[in-house]
DNA sequence: CTGAAAGCGCTTACAG
DNA sequence: CTGAAAGCGCTTACAG
């Protein structure tokens, strides 16, 4: 017979209090027209007297929204993940929206596991910067049951879903025809992560804008972020070592960085450095960084909207696509400002 | 009548697949150890089959767990804050937990009404950095109502709960005591947040290394980060400057720097500085900083097990304190490697 | 404008 | 070891 005494209020009780039925409370509390004003006025009064407050858990099972979103990440310590992650939960709050948050850390199993999670928690959506490809089965079969999908920073092949993206080609272009500029004709790209299609697209304007200035390019693509020191030092040491670096993310910049100055390569006067992303405390660096700039923030607060409107609209079928605009901070590592210290 | 198509499996589906009732199910789901193993065999093979997975909402309407806890913080967009929600929501996960992020964004209002929607979404238990001493009565309600409570990194008076906290006061000593060291005699403390007791301990540490020494102290506490700047730079102009710095958080020490560097004070052979709260790139700075290493991660994995535990245990009554050690990290900005570079 | 009944998907307490 | 009944707190669809 479940019984089990209760320390919260519930809508009974709130009913009693005004000695209507529990219909009349739903009513007002769901801002049905059907009430009079009378009704409703009293209603409030005994909802705030009693610090009524209805519980989520029943409405749900009704078929209600959860008003909750999934946010699946990587990893919320690293900077531009956290950044995006706060202008999710940020947006979402606004309105009205609650954050589950999931950050997988790169374990390729437990991503799937989340997954299932957040089904059985009733999610009503999902923002996601997704790594793994074997998601999308189970991601499909989330849509189709009604779940609207936006992934964020990267995206994923063969799963229909809102993206909102960077531009990661132009980007690069920027990135490398300023190294040009500077005179470099012998500019190495590195990093690691190439299978997704961000740094992909990096590659790829490294390439293009390589050939387009009649440059041979250089590529030294590393499996994991502790793997860039190594690789990158016996690089610079072997003969005919790059006069640059186009880095493909803020890990890349920072190790290279750092290992450049443990073995005393003089930035950017041995070898310049333009990377891709920025962060924070770039300009602070011994040797401020020059970088292409993502808009963090923006991206998450542009993907969450784009889910609150599916939400809202009940059409998730208009999978569209931003593109948010990327821009080069120029400082000193690509010998713009070489003696400025 | 309330029927509406239903796209999920649910438990009846699962004992219909068996021809058995729901509730055998619901034990073998349970792990309840009255099944035959032979049906608890076969009601998995049929929960595999049909890919079930059990409504949460559900099972809290009939007063389970939720298995999710709270995380309310000022912002997820600062390091030392995403570091230890990443702990958090690793290391509940890790025990079958969801977190739900509530980031307040320093808006004192907002803080209330993110507790009243924890209450209402079923929260098991919070994860909490005070900074408003209005939630003390609604946590304590809801603290009475049996949700264990655990505060981070800073505390609230008049409500008893767990505490994880970080050695602030000896840290703030070991700090000035080294510049003391350095044979520093005029040394100014400046930041701002001093109403955090966190920050509270760290000036009564600076307080006391001071008096201990026979020095004077001097404070210059600002209302907000942007002041940190003008308050500074005005001090370094005026008569009798200071010859160090002890900057309270890493906002301080970071604004400092800048501030310094854009009017070419030396650091450290005009100004030494000595800051609390380390961070990743601090070692890769113009002048690569001296500071006080709080263990972020442990704090936040620290005070998931705390609510863990306490939420297995049920006894959320033992509302113990930890406080986690910290320590000095020697690097340039004090004057021990004036000239590494 | 208001209410009585039914049911969302699960589990508790009771029988057998 | 297994099941029929009741109910968690809400809302949908129907009457009035």
């Amino acid at each position: 017979m479940g019984r089990r005494p209760r320390a919260t209020t519930t809508i009974s009780d709130v009913a009693r209090e005004c000695g209507v039925s529990t219909m009349t409370v739903s009513r007002v509390i769901n801002g049905n027209k059907s009430v009079s004003a009378e009704m409703a006025s009293r209603v409030h009064a005994a909802i705030a007297r009693l610090n009524y407050q209805p519980n989520e858990a029943a409405r749900i099972l009704r078929g209600q929204s959860s008003r909750t979103i999934g946010l699946l990440l990587p990893n919320l310590a690293d900077t531009f993940f956290s950044q995006c992650a706060h202008a999710v939960q940020q947006r979402a709050a606004q309105n009205g929206y609650t954050t589950m948050i999931f950050a997988c850390e790169g374990d390729r199993e437990s991503e799937a596991e989340e997954l299932t999670i957040m089904r059985s928690r009733n999610i009503a959506g999902i923002v996601l910067v997704p790594s793994n490809r074997k998601l999308v089965p189970q991601l499909r079969q989330m849509r189709s049951a009604g779940l609207p999908i936006v992934m964020v920073d990267r995206t994923i092949s063969g799963l229909e879903a809102g993206q909102v993206l960077v531009e990661n080609e132009e980007g690069a272009i920027m990135a490398v025809n300023h190294l040009i500029g500077h005179g470099h004709r012998h500019i190495l790209c590195t990093g690691y992560d190439s299978e997704y299609d961000s740094v992909g697209k990096r590659i790829q304007g490294y390439r293009r804008a390589m050939e387009d200035a009649g440059l041979e390019p250089e590529l030294l693509i590393v499996d994991r972020p502790e793997a860039v020191r190594p690789h990158l030092l016996a690089r610079m040491h072997a003969p005919n070592a790059p006069t640059a670096l186009f880095t493909l993310n803020n890990v890349t910049s920072i190790e290279a960085l750092r290992s450049l100055q443990s073995e005393a390569f003089p930035v950017p006067d041995q070898v310049a450095i333009v990377g891709f992303d920025d962060f924070e405390l770039a300009p602070l660096l011994a040797v401020p960084l020059t970088a292409v700039r993502q808009p963090a923030s923006e991206l998450g607060e542009c993907a969450t909207q784009m889910l609150l409107d599916s939400l809202s609209e009940g059409s998730h079928s208009s999978s569209k696509t931003v593109i948010l605009p990327t821009r080069l901070i120029i400082r000193n590592s690509c010998g713009c400002i070489s003696h400025g210290r």
